[in-house]
RNA sequence: GUGGUUGUAGCUCAGCUGGUUAGAGCAUCAGAUUGUGGUUCUGAGGGUCGUGGGUUCGAACCCCAUCAUCCACCCCA
């Protein structure tokens, strides 16, 4: 064989047996959206590159994919040798990029189009996103984000909300899940109480890390970034809090309740726990104080999402931020969203067999094909069940009756009709059950009404 | 970007210290069965052993390079 064909790394294709299960998921999340009253819209795949670039702190750059320019792109380059930067260069190679997420196309777009949008502004995305990453266990280059976010209110009811969404997505799932919630000026707050507000970011991606390296680790990360020995000996408190929830935020209030930012941070945690505290939720949700998220334009209530049951990065994630469209020229616009992982919520699904069985069924009804007369005879039974609301094909050519029965037995189609010649001059026709073997004769005018009852 | 793993039929994999013509299961196709699938039996097709180079009388096997893959790190859904 010449070189088999390919797709690239980290992408994937999906068969029909996949997509059926793919689009149960999909279903799921979009009809709890509506049913909060979200909006949906899409975004292209493509974005311009100034859009993206900046937005996702320079390893985000990085991930980028990169779209070149088409025609002969250097045709008005200035191929002056000591002019050639890779800086200059750029813009005349590529100026579009794939989107890295759907919150910052979703940014452009309110932007662009404010005076048409009634604000608060809930909407809904679901779409692919790409990362030029390396593949790993749950992670692709090509994957789907079902996103949901509200602007244009800084209420922290919708903060609320979005972890009500998040109960009922995978109570439907029926998929065990842990939301952690945490605060960014508690983080800020937490950077200043150990005298490091510059430092907020490392710190963060430090202690992020906490139950996966350890707290020795944890500390050894922070000496090297060049957090002070004091720093960090005042940090060791957040690390090794215990208590629940409101135990923690009691403590935390001790520690940095009394710089603002934290205290404001902490305030807004205590009303959003009050929120969930009434709302009867099936999910555990939980402060964790570890919990950083790496998207820098995070401003207050961060959410992570874990499956209890499953080995497996974040499935859920998100947060607020207070000025996301302020970089395209709209600023004082809040914002908080929430993103779920389709690709990795499959990947716990299937490893946690929670599909339902009945998804991997399409055509209910197959009648044979016998020949050019029986064809006509059957295409008017076939319309008739149609239109009854069951899934029914005729096999499109008088193959050899084992190979359209072997077809009827991979494609799991549960019934097949039997109408050759004497069945038509008789008025009966054959019903094979496919489960069963079983095999009845049923009279032409009343099948469409016997198989609504069969099929019921 | 860093470290490691594995590349043999459509798929999952055997293949001894380097030795004739590279095997198995599953899948596919045909027949047993001209109007009955899923079971069974018989037979058939299908491989530049990832690619390129080297060592050797001789390489799927050893060496080098390269590409691809998966896993982990960084980071993230």
């Amino acid at each position: 064989m010449a070189q088999k064909p390919s797709i690239p790394k980290g992408t994937r294709d999906f068969g029909p047996q996949v997509m059926v299960r793919r689009n149960y998921i999909f279903d799921t999340i979009r009809t709890v959206f509506q049913r909060y009253g979200y909006q949906p819209i899409e975004t292209p795949a493509m974005e311009q590159l100034s859009t993206l670039l900046g937005k996702y702190g320079e390893e985000g750059d990085k991930l980028l994919f990169r779209i070149l320019n088409s025609g002969d792109f250097l045709s008005a380059y200035d191929k002056n040798p000591e002019h050639l930067e890779a800086s200059n260069l750029l813009p005349h190679i590529s100026e579009k990029g794939l989107r890295y997420d759907l919150t910052v196309p979703f940014a452009r777009f309110v932007v662009q189009y404010r005076n048409d949008i009634v604000f608060p502004f809930k909407r809904y995305q679901i779409q692919p996103v790409w990362r030029a990453d390396r593949p790993q266990k749950g992670r692709y280059r090509e994957f789907y984000q079902c996103d949901a976010d509200v602007v244009g209110s800084d209420a922290l009811l919708n903060e609320a909300e979005l972890v009500q969404i998040v109960n009922d997505v995978f109570k439907k799932l029926g998929v065990r899940v842990v939301v952690k919630i945490n605060n960014r000026k508690i983080l800020a707050g937490i950077a200043n109480y150990i005298g490091s507000p510059e430092s907020i970011t490392d710190i963060t991606v430090a202690i992020d890390k906490l139950d996966k390296i350890g707290i020795e680790s944890v500390n050894q990360e922070l000496a090297e970034k060049g957090i002070s020995n004091e720093a960090i000996e005042k940090l060791q408190p957040v690390l090794f809090m215990k208590g629940n929830s409101h135990e923690k935020m009691a403590q935390m209030a001790q520690l940095i309740g009394g710089n603002d930012i934290g205290a404001k941070g902490l305030s807004e945690m205590k009303t959003l726990f009050e929120y969930l505290d009434h709302m009867s939720l099936d999910v555990e949700y939980e402060l964790d104080l570890t919990l950083a998220r790496g998207l820098n334009y995070y401003t207050g209530a961060i959410f992570e999402v874990k499956a209890l049951d499953a080995q497996m990065g974040s499935i859920c994630g998100g947060g607020r931020y207070d000025d996301l469209t302020g970089i395209f020229g709209m600023p004082g616009v809040s914002g908080v969203g929430i993103s779920f992982g389709a690709d990795r919520i499959y990947d716990v699904l299937l490893e946690l067999n929670l599909f339902p069985e009945t998804s991997s069924q399409s055509t209910t009804v197959l009648f044979v094909n016998f020949g050019s007369q029986e064809e006509k005879f059957c295409l008017p039974l076939l319309a008739a069940l149609r239109s009854a609301g069951i899934n029914a094909e005729i096999f499109p050519e008088a193959d050899k009756m084992k190979k359209q029965m072997k077809y009827a037995d991979l494609k799991k189609i549960p019934f097949v009709i039997l109408a050759g010649e004497s069945e038509i001059q008789s008025g009966f026709v054959f019903v094979k059950n496919m489960l069963t073997g079983e095999q009845i004769s049923v009279g032409v005018t009343g099948l469409v009404d016997f198989m609504i009852q069969t099929v019921a």
